[in-house]
RNA sequence: UGGCCUAUAGUAUAAUGGUAGUACAACAGAUUUUGGUUCUGUCUGUCUUGGUUCGAAUCCAGGUAGGCCAACCA
């Protein structure tokens, strides 16, 4: 039997909905405003709701909360579009907020109706003022009590244009000393001679977001709202306004958001670091914007994956960064294939080795690979690029790699044994002088000898060359938003480390952008969207789990 | 100092009144032509004080700690 893994509290409601027959189906949807990329947050939320209708049977929208003309813009509408199918979801229905203009015009006309909303004169700072704080009552708008029939025609008149920005507002009539501010006659439309990325100058008031948000549910007739939890005091005004509204009754819920180690996930902080020049935009593999993620060479089932992993609760959280990148690593070690690349190189010498001379070897190209992966051929010389790191001219306890005197494998090919080394006048190595072993070869062994340590290693007269990327993660400290100091103090300045030349598999030459490799003992890498054959560019994604990093801090 | 939300190993999450489990991390070992992968094992937890109950992580009350709420942002 296999166990069960329990259900989160969301899972749980849309049980029960579903059992006691409240819904047929479920419906659920997507609602991000368009005024920034999609981050690591935002894929845990779409997870969570496509998961939600893929599991449970129903669908989810895409809806663009675009009420807000300032700050949106088509060109965020494209990215997040592209990010959700990245992620592997699709959306039954295109939605925007702004498709429902006349539709929400009306249900404030209805309001007025009702004598359940007025238009105030006030300045913001008068409205700020009569609210009172959270611990004090606010008080009546000198304008509260206007007749239905002003209402309506100021109303119809900020539609028409009559009125300056700030001049006059929309507020619901509730209670000026509600215990919850939200409840304090909030604003619901405000005026805004502003240009509409969709409506372009229609319009010129515009309603908030809650007189936006959970009227759009309740046309599409969401059954479970999802939110965050700052938007728990907001759920007491969206089912007032449902309710007052007589219209269809979506439920909100809310779960609380992600934050993961070492990163932040605040559009605001994400555009500074983007204006800023902190990186180099909003996909540099650096940011945990899922493009950047994308660039970095994550794959969106270890994204998915990480997102099933921390669930989904109401506590506040900080999810540790080696989660996602055990995610990452897991998924990688399937795909990718294997080939060598030396990033810091040293030249390595076999004496014995008949000067000239090459030969085949085959390697394999992915050992946990579904197929087995097979081989390639790799060219061996007697003139080797090695990593310098493998070198050690003392070597530490439980050093199994190359000094003076000790024997390791080239992967593939032969055992060699370290014979001497040369030195220039700072005392860098520059070469190791190695003698090898013709009977070791890889595949017909007959040495007898077996070595600890397997090293990589590029032929020097057929390597090809590349830059490689080398990031790290973007700040220094586990949360950078929590800290005294502004976050921007703690950006980690070796987050990027650039190779201008690493040599690598001449094989590695023909990389597309996009095509994913574990470069063997150094990490999973990806071939960057600027990459291209005359100038190969590739993205360490995560490194490989290093166990002698560990060892030989101790 | 009003209202609301939350509290389970280092981290994240299960257990829905009946043996506190899983994953990541950490540590130890086995295997390994990647110090990778894989496998085995170990360590660490119910915020606190009462109450209800045969029995409480779970229900109730008080306390403590953290978070959210006073944009014409979402």
């Amino acid at each position: 039997m296999a166990e069960e893994k329990g259900l989160n509290f969301i899972e749980e409601i849309v049980e029960e909905d579903l059992k006691n027959g409240k819904y047929q189906q479920i419906i659920t949807r997507f609602p991000p405003e368009p005024n920034g990329y999609l981050h690591i947050g935002h894929a845990s939320s779409i997870c969570l709701n496509f998961g939600l209708t893929e599991k449970y049977g129903g669908y989810t929208n895409l809806r663009f909360d675009d009420t807000n003309p300032v700050t949106e813009e088509t060109e965020y509408v494209e990215s997040i579009k592209e990010d959700v199918k990245w992620l592997g979801f699709t959306w039954k229905n295109e939605l925007y907020a702004s498709d429902y203009f006349d539709t929400l015009y009306g249900f404030a006309v209805d309001l007025v109706k009702k004598g359940l909303a007025y238009i105030d004169d006030s300045s913001s700072e008068e409205i700020a003022r009569l609210k009172g704080t959270p611990t004090e009552p606010g008080s009546n708008s000198p304008y509260r009590n206007r007749s239905v029939e002003e209402n309506l025609d100021l109303f119809e008149r900020m539609k028409n244009g009559e009125f300056k920005d700030g001049s006059k507002t929309l507020r619901a009539k509730i209670d000026m000393a509600h215990s919850n501010m939200l409840m304090r006659d909030p604003v619901l439309y405000r005026i805004k001679h502003a240009h509409h990325h969709r409506t372009g100058n229609k319009w010129c008031i515009y309603p908030m977001y809650d007189f936006a948000h959970g009227q759009s549910d309740s046309i599409e007739e969401v059954t479970h709202s999802l939110c965050t939890l700052e938007f728990v005091p907001h759920r007491e005004l969206y089912n007032w306004l449902i309710e007052k509204l007589e219209i269809y009754p979506s439920r909100q819920y809310e779960f609380a958001r992600r934050n993961l180690t070492y990163t932040i996930t605040s559009k605001r902080k994400l555009l500074q670091l983007v204006n800023e020049k902190y990186v180099n935009g909003w996909d540099d593999p650096r940011m945990t914007t899922i493009s950047g993620m994308r660039r970095r060479g994550f794959t969106p089932a270890s994204i998915r994956d990480f997102a099933s992993r921390i669930g989904v609760a109401k506590r506040e959280n900080l999810v540790s960064m080696s989660l996602l990148e055990h995610c990452v690593r897991e998924d990688l070690n399937r795909i990718a294939i294997r080939r060598m690349a030396v990033l810091d190189p040293v030249k390595l010498i076999i004496t014995n080795y008949p000067n000239g001379q090459t030969e085949e070897v085959l390697s394999e190209n992915n050992p946990e690979a579904e197929d087995n992966g097979g081989t390639r051929p790799v060219i061996f010389s007697g003139e080797l690029w090695i990593e310098k790191e493998d070198f050690m001219e003392t070597p530490a306890k439980k050093w199994f790699r190359l000094a003076p005197g000790a024997l390791v494998r080239l992967k593939s090919a032969y055992i060699i044994k370290c014979e001497g080394y040369n030195k220039d006048s700072n005392g860098n190595i520059t070469e190791i002088h190695c003698t090898y072993l013709p009977e070791s070869k890889s595949g017909n062994d007959v040495s007898g000898i077996r070595t600890k340590g397997t090293i990589h290693w590029v032929s020097a007269a057929h390597a090809a060359k590349a830059e490689v990327r080398l990031y790290d993660r973007l700040f220094s400290v586990e949360d950078p938003a929590a800290e005294e100091k502004d976050f921007l103090e703690y950006v980690n300045p070796g987050s990027l480390q650039v190779i201008p030349e690493a040599y690598i598999e001449a094989d590695l030459g023909n990389a597309k952008p996009g095509d994913r490799y574990q470069f063997i003992r150094k990490g999973y890498f990806i071939a960057d969207n600027d990459s291209t054959p005359q100038h190969l560019i590739f993205n360490r994604t995560v490194t490989l789990k290093d166990t002698w990093a560990k060892e030989s801090r101790k």
